[in-house]
DNA sequence: CCCAATTAGTTTGATGCCTGAACTTATCGA
DNA sequence: TCGATAAGTTCAGGCATCAAACTAATTGGG
């Protein structure tokens, strides 16, 4: 039960800076009236709230509002684009990717690099991959307000406990960069982006298909992420207790029955672009290939909806390619397995989000966390009150 | 986004109130200099709270504290036993149940009521059991601080959308009984009562097997409930896909599998009391039924620990007078299917309560609700600031 | 027996943030 | 040009916390 702070006069400051923030960035093209309308609060504090969060550049001026009818025209306010930056780098097995984020969540810049990563040179790598980053938001001429690492593995508390595809175990980027970041898991960002930049659903699983099975579940537009930061794991739940071994040790994973390497052999293609051609030619051995696997897909995710009563599934990585294929097996054995679609359906989309939802994740994540609570990065950033503004 | 109110000098206030009052439940025996300690507040801003809650009866000033050394001696504050009592009622299929539990958790009074709820009379039958146990608590000269009724069925918001064994579909039981409850699932208020008065963990999942098979996930002292309400249906989670049909539709269910009526026919027993005896003198069906459906309780429960990270398992109901038996097998299962036992193991432990753990969590849940806001009862309870002390 | 040291709890003035109301600024329509 | 309407600012007032001074109670040593 311990564990809460004390609340003080700054803590009513901060949850109201989110709010205002919240809404500002909710609403593009809001006065300050209009923000106290949607927040509550009054004209007064919104004006001195809003004065504070123009002072850090993190929300700019614009246009007078465009409105008929009487009376004066509010000023528009809105996220500042030349406001605190969000780095995302993403460490895969073999490539790293960088993305560049402004305060809205539009893309920058953006980079990948091949690269096998399952060497102990990936920390060098991955540092020179970060300062170059770092120098072409400098060519921009935006500031970073911090840096999102995503990594295939399990995140607790910002130490990779085990990335096997790696080969980590109890690695702490911190202390190997140098630097702090906002390290998660791969599949939990992409799950992020998804919620931030997809399909504006506010709960659903957000499942990946590559070398393994990833699932993000995001519960109320938050991430679930489980008591120490391992929630979501569905790659080794059991989907047909007496199927064959998995490499885990226990037998018929979801992702020994429907990751990509069984459908690709079940389908006698070599790679995913293979299969999709075949698909696409109706070939018989594809498709039942994927409808098997959708199956065993379904018999997994059931027992998510059933858990945490989620209503939606999203399709992504290479799920996402073979959606057309994969979503009415799917959806059939949802349907058989998951009693609360009698009243309330669950739904099954592609997402709307390529390969690059894990970066995009970890570089909105970085900013998300700045609007979450302005007041923490308007002290560690700003830190004393020079009123530097050209006026 | 929206959904955040703005917050005041009020919210502080609520905030230290709770934190304080938290404090006291926490550490009986303890004096306004230690709560200071324990929250970080003040020992002027302690003073006031506690001032308050003396004046709403939710705390009590006791003896001076007994120490050792030199300093004045504080006075000790702890939970008043007069004050608010929590009244939980339950409904079950054949019986009703009253618990009503003082500030402290301690059960005051108890009833059971045998009966088929099973018909439409069942609301008059409630009512007249609640006002039966509200006579009780006043002839006790105690006050209730509210109601809390436990439903073997699905709840969402307060209406009773489902309970097959009731017979009921979208009951709103504050309609029907004129009056405000916090109505829950059984399952759910069992799990609470294991983690207010049962073993001390954290996070765990409380799997009770009864008639269906309910259970309750806890995550860092708070129920999971999931996006509707209906978090932690594990009944019909898929444990042997190619298994017989279940009642629901779909094959192999965990209810189908592990459920009480399964155990009993696999092992030729009659009741549980039967099978019990039957366990204890080593008769060899009996043992391979509870061994056989302890295997399949550990593929469903597998994959609740997977997904949410919980590192612990409560048996509760019928599940905790098999435990003997469950144990051993069931972490088998588990260990071979959880890849994190491998640097942290999950534990497996016997409900501490008996039969009386959801009614007993339905009258907690009243208390905790106070504890949780007190400044929310003091104004809801106690109008005018009447200074009715007698000082 | 008295006094210094120590700890509990209260009183008081200061601080900070929000609020409400009055006020200034801006725009439309007649 | 004036009245109505709406945006945004200014300022006194309220309220909860905090820090520090103060009172109260208790021990132990001279």
């Amino acid at each position: 039960m311990i564990g809460t702070r004390p609340a003080g006069q700054h803590t009513v400051r901060q949850h109201n800076a989110a709010l205002v923030l919240g809404a500002i960035a909710d609403g593009p093209g809001t006065s300050r009236a209009g923000l106290a309308a949607a927040t509550g609060l009054t004209k007064a504090t919104v004006s001195t709230v809003v004065d504070r969060l123009i002072a850090a550049d993190l929300v700019a001026e614009g246009e007078p509002e465009q409105r008929v009818g009487p009376g004066r025209r509010g000023t528009v306010v809105s996220l500042s684009p030349t406001g605190p930056h969000g780095l995302g780098i993403e460490i895969g097995v073999d490539y790293l990717a960088s993305c560049l984020v402004d305060p809205t969540g539009t893309v920058r810049a953006q980079e990948v690099r091949y690269a096998d990563n399952r060497t102990p040179r990936v920390f060098q790598r991955v540092s020179a991959f970060l300062r170059k980053a770092r120098k072409q938001a400098e060519a921009l001429g935006v500031p970073v307000g911090g840096v999102g690492i995503a990594v295939p593995g399990l995140v607790e508390s910002g130490l990779v406990r085990l990335a096997p595809n790696l080969g980590w175990r109890d690695v702490d980027l911190a202390d190997r960069l140098g630097e702090t970041f906002t390290v998660a898991n791969e599949a939990n960002f992409a799950a992020l982006a998804e919620l931030w930049h997809g399909s504006a659903l506010p709960d659903f699983v957000h499942v990946s298909g590559e070398i393994g099975i990833g699932a993000g579940i995001v519960l109320d537009r938050a991430l679930f992420e489980g008591v120490r930061g391992a929630g979501g794991e569905i790659g080794h739940l059991p989907v047909a207790p007496d199927g064959p071994p998995c490499s885990c040790g226990a037998n018929g994973c979801l992702e020994r029955m429907a990751g990509q390497e069984e459908i690709l052999r079940l389908a006698g293609a070599e790679s995913v672009d293979d299969l999709v051609s075949a698909l696409e030619s109706g070939d018989d051995t594809a498709v039942s290939a994927v409808t098997t696997a959708a199956g065993h897909l379904g018999v997994g995710l059931s027992t998510v909806v059933n858990l945490m009563d989620v209503p939606a599934v999203v399709l992504g990585g290479t799920y996402a390619r073979l959606e057309p294929w994969l979503r009415e097996p799917l959806l059939a054995e949802l349907e058989r397995r998951v009693p609360s679609t009698a009243w309330s359906p669950v739904r099954v989309v592609r997402s709307a989000l390529g390969t690059g939802a894990a970066v995009r994740g970890a570089a909105g994540s970085v900013i998300r966390g700045i609007l979450a609570d302005p007041e923490h990065y308007l002290t560690t950033h700003w830190p004393s009150d020079q009123d530097a503004q050209g006026h």
